[in-house]
RNA sequence: UGUCCGAUGGUGUAAUGGUAACACAGCUGGUUUUGGUCCAGCCGUUCAAGGUUCGAAUCCUUGUCGGACAACCA
């Protein structure tokens, strides 16, 4: 099964109304901008992997770039060498290639530029319009005033030009500490942005650069860098989140300073994503990770792209969720539920059904010849006539699951009871004589029933029976590991409480490890990353960092809807 | 007491001056050898008040509520 197998369901944006976004880069098409060029990029920071977050940025990045015959660069935005890491670099190029797009050769580095943004921080400097600071960070902070107060003007603001180039110069050749000058940009320290005080430009940081290694012991701030790094590439939209809007007017003051034509990157700010029952900012996942509350990035609990991936979720029920929330300037809560509706729709389509019982209790068919065993045939998905079918072993002694009996069963209850009569999904119909039951534990220890040679599946004799059940033969099955997952916090906004840490909203039950499950064994030989139904219980997928050639381990995507269980909760 | 940005069912989005639509969730019921899938149905006078207009979710004004902004992070 392929992830990346495009459905119709991204095809249809004939009928699709715009977003925000596509509305603004048509109004440019139709005014004839950038020669009608369409350049965008994602620039993702390499300290941290990748989340479904970032999946909505990629999406639209990329997306708008595909629909509109452009391009996409991947740009990681490396100016801060004390954060960053290469592993980091190599899962997001896993990651973006996963969902499904690609950069061809535009791989490019913030630190590509870091000449380019000198010269340019020497051209401001010339201009009059850059100085260095010989104050403190709590200094420069505090003259910053505050949003509704003006700053006040640092004593160093107009120091001479050649001093200015001199002291760059040195700040450079590590001539000072870490933190005992700055470059600053002279805007405005009265302006109602606060990004326009005269912002920090340059820092000392004397530690190596995975790209540069010890050529510079100054590094630009993010902000000096982003905007004329989509100009240096280009760029004609430059879409990103909505906190970065009251930057706009600052990146837009660079680019006056450094433009010799008309053209400039427009940004265009949207919200980011939000999803009930989890934490979504790289620090706090961060913390879930370095203090153990998962077991990496890549736990099957995290947002992040791999740990949907190991969960079982696969590329294109991530994209068809993104699809379906849009894109706007409004901050929403998007419920978790769609993208579970989202993976359980590609799934259903997709992933073949088999038999599995994870808490087994032994069913002994009494007049079932003893030692006689038959292949049952049984269709792979009912959903998808190509998947054709294959064959069970059948036998006197079956598993069923625990749940799917009850001593005392209440009226609704359509499964195995004293004196009641199922089907065995693909077999036969069987009835419930007797069962053994340890008086002292009061576990039921097995059930005996009988089964109805006339009924098997497909031979056209059927009663009708309430329920129908799955089950393996016990000789035929073997014992495996299941994972079962659920939501990693049990409160929608777990970091949505002022007087409360989200840790305390972790979800104890998050992880429930079956060790005695009993499979058919055609899942002997599933491999890792391969997806299944497990019949009435939900779509699981094959670990890939626990599972061993003939020892899967399957993780729980999701469980199937389950109406069931909202009976039962009346 | 600042600047910027928002506000349409429980949730997310659409309607771009002309009958408020779609999806998810929830609730009914039907089909079913998965209590799955599928099918049918139910669930909103668009934050408020004024204004413009034959006509306003949409345009204007004022207000209310919410978010962002004061890292040598990105």
């Amino acid at each position: 099964m392929s992830d990346n197998k495009n459905s119709s369901d991204t095809n249809n944006e004939q009928t699709k109304s715009l977003n925000f976004i596509e509305q603004f880069i048509e109004e440019d098409l139709s005014q004839g901008k950038n020669d009608n060029r369409i350049h965008t990029r994602f620039p993702p920071e390499p300290n941290g992997y990748l989340h479904i977050g970032h999946a909505k940025a990629i999406c639209l990045d990329f997306g708008i770039a595909e629909k509109y015959n452009g391009k996409c660069n991947l740009r990681f935005d490396d100016t801060n060498p004390s954060k960053e890491e290469i592993e980091y670099i190599n899962s997001i190029k896993e990651d973006i290639h996963w969902l499904g797009f690609d950069w061809e050769d535009r791989e490019y580095y913030t630190s590509d530029y870091f000449q380019k943004l000198y010269d340019f921080a020497v051209d401001l400097i010339n201009k009059g319009l850059a100085y260095v600071d010989d104050q403190s960070a709590e200094i420069i902070s505090e003259q910053k005033g505050t949003p509704t107060e003006a700053g006040v003007e640092s004593p160093y603001r107009n120091r001479s030009v050649e001093e200015n180039l001199e002291l760059l110069k040195r700040m450079n050749n590590g001539e000072f500490d870490e933190g005992a000058r700055v470059l600053r940009a002279k805007v405005d320290m009265a302006s109602s942005n606060m990004h326009m005080r005269d912002p920090i430009i340059y820092r000392i940081m004397k530690v190596p650069h995975h790209r540069t290694g010890n050529k510079w012991n100054i590094y630009p701030m993010y902000d000096f860098a982003h905007g004329q790094s989509d100009y240096f590439e280009g760029i004609t939209h430059s879409l990103c989140t909505l906190e970065f809007e009251v930057h706009r007017p600052l990146y837009d003051w660079f680019i006056d300073q450094l433009k010799d034509s008309d053209y400039r990157p427009r940004q265009i700010e949207f919200n980011r994503l939000n999803l009930t029952y989890t934490v979504m900012s790289k620090r706090k996942l961060l913390q879930l990770v370095e203090q153990n509350y998962v077991e990496g990035w890549d736990d099957p609990r995290m947002p992040t792209l791999s740990g949907l991936r190991r969960r079982g979720y696969t590329a294109l029920s991530i994209r068809n969720f993104i699809d379906k929330i849009g894109y706007t300037k409004y901050e929403a809560m998007n419920d978790i539920t769609l993208l579970e509706h989202s993976v359980r729709e590609d799934l259903n389509k997709k992933a073949n059904r088999v038999m599995a019982v994870l808490d087994p209790l032994k069913v002994i068919i009494t007049n079932y010849p003893e030692g006689e065993e038959e292949e049952l045939e049984t269709v792979n998905n009912p959903e998808d006539p190509e998947a054709g079918s294959r064959t069970l072993p059948f036998s006197r002694e079956i598993f069923i699951e625990r749940k799917d009996f009850m001593e005392d069963p209440p009226r609704k209850f359509f499964r195995m009871g004293p004196g009641r009569e199922v089907r065995l999904k693909s077999a036969y119909i069987i009835k419930c004589e007797d069962y053994k039951k340890d008086h002292e534990t009061g576990e039921i220890i097995e059930v005996y029933c009988t089964y109805d040679p006339e009924t098997k599946s497909g031979s056209g004799v059927s009663r009708k029976v309430k329920g129908t059940l799955h089950w393996v033969s016990a000789k035929h099955a073997f014992n495996a590991e299941v994972r079962l997952y659920d939501r990693l916090f049990n409160d929608e906004t777990p970091d949505g409480h002022k007087d409360k840490d989200f840790i305390e909203f972790l979800n104890p039950d998050s992880l429930t490890i079956l060790k005695n499950c009993k499979l058919e064994p055609s899942l002997k030989s599933a491999v890792k990353g391969e997806k299944f139904q497990f019949t009435r219980l939900g779509y699981f997928c094959v670990d890939n960092k626990y599972s061993k050639p003939g020892a899967p381990v399957f993780n729980r995507t999701v469980a199937l809807r389950d109406t069931w269980s909202k009976i039962k909760k009346k």
